[in-house]
DNA sequence: TAGGCCATCTGGTCCT
DNA sequence: AGGACCAGATGGCCTA
């Protein structure tokens, strides 16, 4: 998946990580500002290569509570937060129309509740049809 | 093969 | 000065 090479993680020894178009060991022989400056490069790298990974965790960590079926094919990350926003509106509005019905009596039916949830799997979701919101109502989650 | 998605590198900016 | 964050560039992998 990756393109570039793999510097040694975290590690600014002088003969370990390397720039591109750089012979084995490109610190050897330079001057020691140059030095520096190459080593708070490669810890720069390092430390983004590890705030992207956290990122990424985080993403997996979100994809796991939002709804997917299908799982076959991950979200992408851009899916992910788009499928969050949705559904974390879904839910809310759920919890209002719940508030608001919970005076009456009617609330309680289980019959209401399953067609207010159908209503607003379609609405938020993005589902075009009844059957694609009903696997989404039966089926568990991913996780 | 083109397009989508991704990881990584890099330089700039802001903050402590 | 050095770390965190960001956005652009680059190139690899995968799928239709």
């Amino acid at each position: 998946m990756k393109s570039a090479s793999t510097p040694d993680e975290d590690s600014t020894d002088d003969c370990q990580g390397q720039l591109k178009g750089t012979p084995k060991c490109p610190l050897r022989n330079m001057p020691v500002r140059v030095k520096g400056l190459i080593k708070r490069r490669l810890a720069a790298n390092a430390r983004e290569r590890r705030r992207m990974q956290g990122l990424n965790t985080a993403f997996d960590s979100l994809r796991k509570v939002v709804p997917q079926w299908g799982e076959d094919k991950k979200l992408s990350k851009y899916e992910t937060l788009q499928m969050a926003l949705s559904y974390i509106m879904a839910l809310n509005r759920i919890l209002s129309e719940a508030e608001r019905y919970s005076d009456g009596e009617d609330w309680s039916t289980l019959q209401h509740y399953e067609q207010l949830q159908q209503d607003h799997c379609q609405d938020y979701l993005g589902f075009g049809s009844p059957d694609a919101c009903d696997r989404f109502l039966t089926e568990p989650f991913s996780h």
